[in-house]
DNA sequence: ATCGAGATGTTACAACATATCATTTGTATT
DNA sequence: AATACAAATGATATGTTGTAACATCTCGAT
């Protein structure tokens, strides 16, 4: 049993544990994330999708079944680059902090990481003097990634 | 002399200084965000321009504007709420840190601030650890404003 | 006055996203 | 197994955001 198996079985238990189904559309979309290891846009990933399954499924059905998967918490939406990305804790079974994601702009890799608490809780000071109120702690941020540092080297 | 008309005497001052020019429909675009006082999508923007100075602009002009404003960091593109707004700091003719947004997500409105730099050097570090390197300090950060945080109490 | 660069207009279209209604599938009940 | 209901998917249309390409206009320098 490979990786992305593993990580298929372990949505299928999230999935049945909350009384939804994984079903064979949503398992295609979801595996197609896990396959590319980086974020994709929904097109990219309805034309992945198409060309690795053989089948010609309408956009529509991508916007669909990534909204159902971001609702399960197993794809999170990454506004910063308008693209999507598999949950990087889908076989992890305990919680985990809210997450910071790392995206790569040269080559869509992103890494999901959690800021020392102490961090935010300085950035939350930081926004709370201005007025505001963080309402999420789950920060987005441009960067490279190490294979991208190198080539840019 | 009122506050929207001083900050476009910067902006001018501002352009000449770089060689470029601050022509009618620039400056058009550039008070659509000042007046505002808040984010705007590119359309929101358009219309609200072409309802106040009685023209049609096409959508292309707005972008092709919002990319010079940009150029001239006049205005600041938020890629979390996929908004324009003006810069904070026309009026001011000392140079800024790498500035923050918080961004209301109940009403747009946009505050921008200079989060300490030891609290980014924290977060550099982090991201650091995790093996990428941050290529911009410009978080956009999703907030509540002051009223918006009066009105949900 | 004329010329050239830069700015704007126009049209077409690509990319991203949602609304709505029809059809199919999967499951529970009889 | 037949039925019937809910959930999922298909199909179509349309709305929103953004860019490409080429035409025209305008300002400023000569």
């Amino acid at each position: 049993m490979n990786h992305v198996d593993r990580i298929i079985g372990h949505a299928e238990q999230h999935c049945k544990a909350h009384g939804t189904r994984l079903t064979v559309k949503r398992k295609q979309v979801l595996m197609g994330l896990i396959q590319s290891d980086k974020a994709l846009s929904a097109y990219e990933l309805l034309d992945f999708c198409n060309r690795q399954y053989g089948e010609k499924m309408p956009a529509m059905s991508v916007y669909r079944i990534l909204e159902f998967l971001e609702d399960e918490h197993l794809v999170h939406k990454l506004s910063l680059a308008n693209k999507y990305v598999a949950c990087a804790h889908i076989v992890c079974n305990h919680a985990h902090a809210v997450p910071q994601f790392l995206i790569c702009r040269q080559c869509s890799k992103v890494k999901e990481i959690a800021i020392e608490p102490a961090t935010i809780n300085e950035l939350r000071a930081n926004v709370s003097e201005a007025g505001f109120k963080l309402i999420s702690t789950q920060l987005e941020m441009n960067c490279l990634c190490e294979g991208c540092i190198e080539q840019a080297a």
